[in-house]
DNA sequence: CTTTGTGCAAAGAATTTGCATACAG
DNA sequence: CTGTATGCAAATTCTTTGCACAAAG
């Protein structure tokens, strides 16, 4: 599995790859130049849009559009999963395992026939549930969830 | 409920409203503007953007962002409900039931605290399924939905 | 060295806003 | 008539592209 992007290996592309590869779920342009920046500080946002641009024709990310509308990449190859985005942090995850049960084939009321879905959970991420009901206590200790 | 939207009662309101009412599922901008001008044909597309800003404000209808990015409204007061996007097609439809059977409450794997969801579930409307299977008979007889 | 990749700035597409005019009440 | 709504075009925002320079191999 060629690591190749393009002809050449870069810093560039070292450290927007780095940053997808770290995600614990899909991230969002801005995040990713945001985490490569951390890397390589003269990193421009067109370089960011051509280098995931060439990710997605290599097919190594997909595209995540939110419900909420925000445009995020994840890697590709992980299967089918479904997202949760937590109310208060707004972090993104991959969920394990996926709450519908639901066969491809099956037909549900009103005649459709359902062969995949896409779903976003929202509530409340284990750090954000955690540092609430810590509060009732102690003083909220936040913890960053998504790399 | 008052029907009014802003202070008056104009031709180009009326046909947007009517686009949205007459609508089986969210419908985008360009849909609303394309059925509005059969009513209107002089409906400019600033004009609709304006109007459903307003119905947003008001709350008379939502926005509804689908898995593939595109931007539709729906009229709100339908309580939960997925989406139902037919792979042939492509048009959207409210489902009437919900197939994730999940109490809001639950903590599901990873450690997650589940209070809602948003899923559009894909595969072939009724309509599209049905042609395809009489295709192998006679010559699919295309049938319009959604309004 | 040669060719690909990068950064900047300009070009596009989608949405919003300013302004003069149309029109609802 | 008075003031809100509309249509057009300019302004924004997000993404893509052109071009000269940097740098990988």
């Amino acid at each position: 599995m060629p690591d190749s992007l393009g002809q050449r290996h870069t810093r560039q592309r070292d450290a927007i790859l780095q940053a997808i590869a770290e995600a614990k779920g899909p991230v969002s342009i801005q995040q990713i130049l945001e985490r490569a920046q951390t890397a390589l500080g003269s990193l421009g946002i067109a370089t960011v849009y051509r280098t995931l641009n060439l990710l997605l024709e290599s097919k190594r990310i997909k595209t995540v559009i939110l419900p909420d509308g925000q445009t995020c990449y994840e890697r590709s190859g992980l299967g089918h999963h479904d997202h949760f985005q937590c109310r208060k942090c707004k972090n993104v995850y991959d969920l394990e395992v996926c709450p519908l049960h639901l066969a491809s084939g099956t037909i549900i009321p009103g005649g459709y026939l359902v062969e995949d879905h896409e779903m976003t959970l929202y509530g409340l991420c284990p750090a954000c549930a955690g540092a609430k009901a810590a509060a009732k206590k102690k003083p909220a200790r936040a913890k960053r969830a998504q790399a």
